[in-house]
Formats: structure tokens, C-alpha cells, sequence
DNA sequence: CCAAACCATGGACCATGGTCTATTGTTTTG
DNA sequence: CAAAACAATAGACCATGGTCCATGGTTTGG
């Protein structure tokens, strides 16, 4: 019954609260995106999720949404977490930072194709 | 002998060309994103492309590149050369490039979160 | 002419990212 | 208590996008 006031939830509350399957809940934490604590003190092996885990998971989710592969997203969430090495820390999230920088011009280019291929259809239609 | 003076080649040029791998070429095609003109009055089967094609391989190189699947890409092609319903063509451009920019979007926020958390990690580098 | 280089096809193979299923164990609740 | 709901795990399964391979035909150049 204790629900939702915050502390720790189990892997149904954050399937629902992130939009995520159980599964893909699974599959990210098996490839070290977000951690749960395994409570060793309970009869059972759930897993308990604290609430941050739902923000890292809003980034995850966003961060594949746009393309970002695991692996990819796993260096970055490392980066974050890395109170071992926070320089070569800074170094992974500005790659990154550049390299979806670059990805948006990339996209804008298709754009203005796009929008370059609208006009001469554009014009086509004129026709009638 | 006959070489690059336009008209048409064969896949290993337009490999060369492109960039693209000859299987990757011919996947491509067999997913309808170009096309060749197999040429009936000759004893082979081999593929001839025109110029036109190149410039379509690279819109499509950099369509895959940006992460549209091949099916969308499918779709656009069939939109630009969609003589016979110039209006449907129309929606199908636009609303690629409305997704586009909202990628674009998603995009941006993922780079502001990054560099949001890059002014983190500096701050606890300060603390050196 | 003959070997090397090229092309075609089909199918196997691979990685990625995710879903689904079966089995088993735990918790919750009427 | 007992059934329903939830959880775990492992492995199968799927789609996508590509590469690689085997086989066999064609072209080309020395």
C-alpha cells in the first residue's frame, strides 16, 4: 500500500510512470543504463528503483528517441556518474555534445532538400 | 573504355562513386529507393544507372545517414516522382519535414542537457 | 585464349534494439 | 488460504540494415 511517496518503486511503477515496457526497463539496466538497488535485506530479488532513476530514464528514452545508440548513451550516463575521471568525463559528453550538433545540420540539410522537392511539386500542381 | 562521359555505368562505378558498398546499391534498389535500367537488348543482366542516380544515392546516403528507414525513404523517393498524384506527393514531403524539425527539437534537447551537465562535471573538476 | 575483374542472385550471417513466452517464485488481496 | 497480480530469468523471436559468401555467368585486356 505504501505508494508513490517517493523513496523506491519497483519496475511496474516505472514501466507506467516512464512509458517504457518492463522489458526495455530490464534490457537498459542490463546494459547499464539505470541501476537498481537489489534490496539483499527482502526474501525476494526484485528490483527497487529510486526516483532519480526515472529522470535518468527520461534521458535515456529522449536520447534513443533521437537515434542515440545504448552503447553510446551507457558512455554517457557512465560519464555522468564518473567521480572517478571527471576530465576524461567532460571529454565524452563533448563529443557527444558535437557530434548530435552535427547530426542537426545533417538533419537541416535533408530539410531544405525536402523543402527545395516541395516547391518543384509546388509547381507541378500549378499547372492545373 | 568508354568511361564517365556520362550517360550511364555500371555498379562498380557508381559504388565508387557514392560511396556505397555494390551490396548496399543493390539492396537499395531492390527496396525501391532507385532503379536501373536493365538493359533487354544486351546478353548480361547487368545493372546500368544513370547520372540522376547518383545524385538520388546521395540523398539517400544521407537520408540513412540522419537515421530515416529505408521504407520512409521509399516513400519520399516515390513522392518526388509521383506524376500521377502531385497532392499526395505534397503531404507525404511535408510531413517527413515537419517530423524532421521535430527531431530537430528532440535533437537540441538532448544537446542542452548535455551541456547542462557538462557545466556540473567542470564545476566539480573547480574543486581540484 | 584465358585469367582477372566484374556482375548477378540467393542465402547465410551479424549487430542492434526490442518484444514475447515459459517457467518459477513472491506479494497482495478478497 | 487461494487466486490474481506482479516479479525474475533465460531464451526464442522479430524487424531493420547491412555485410559476406558461394556459385555461376560476362567482359576485358594482355
Amino acid at each position: 500500500m505504501v505508494h508513490g511517496l517517493g523513496v523506491v518503486m519497483k519496475i511496474g511503477e516505472l514501466s507506467e510512470k516512464s512509458g517504457l515496457s518492463r522489458d526495455t526497463i530490464r534490457l537498459y539496466e542490463k546494459n547499464g543504463l539505470i541501476s537498481s538497488s537489489a534490496s539483499q535485506s527482502e526474501t525476494n530479488n526484485y528490483r527497487h528503483y529510486s526516483e532519480d532513476v526515472l529522470l535518468q530514464l527520461r534521458f535515456v528514452s529522449s536520447a534513443r528517441k533521437v537515434g542515440i545508440s545504448i552503447a553510446d548513451i551507457r558512455e554517457l550516463t557512465e560519464a555522468f556518474f564518473a567521480s572517478c575521471d571527471p576530465s576524461e568525463a567532460e571529454n565524452v559528453i563533448v563529443a557527444k555534445s558535437a557530434e548530435l550538433k552535427t547530426r542537426i545540420e545533417e538533419i537541416e540539410n535533408v530539410v531544405r532538400f525536402l523543402d527545395a522537392a516541395l516547391l518543384k511539386v509546388r509547381e507541378g500542381l500549378g499547372d492545373d
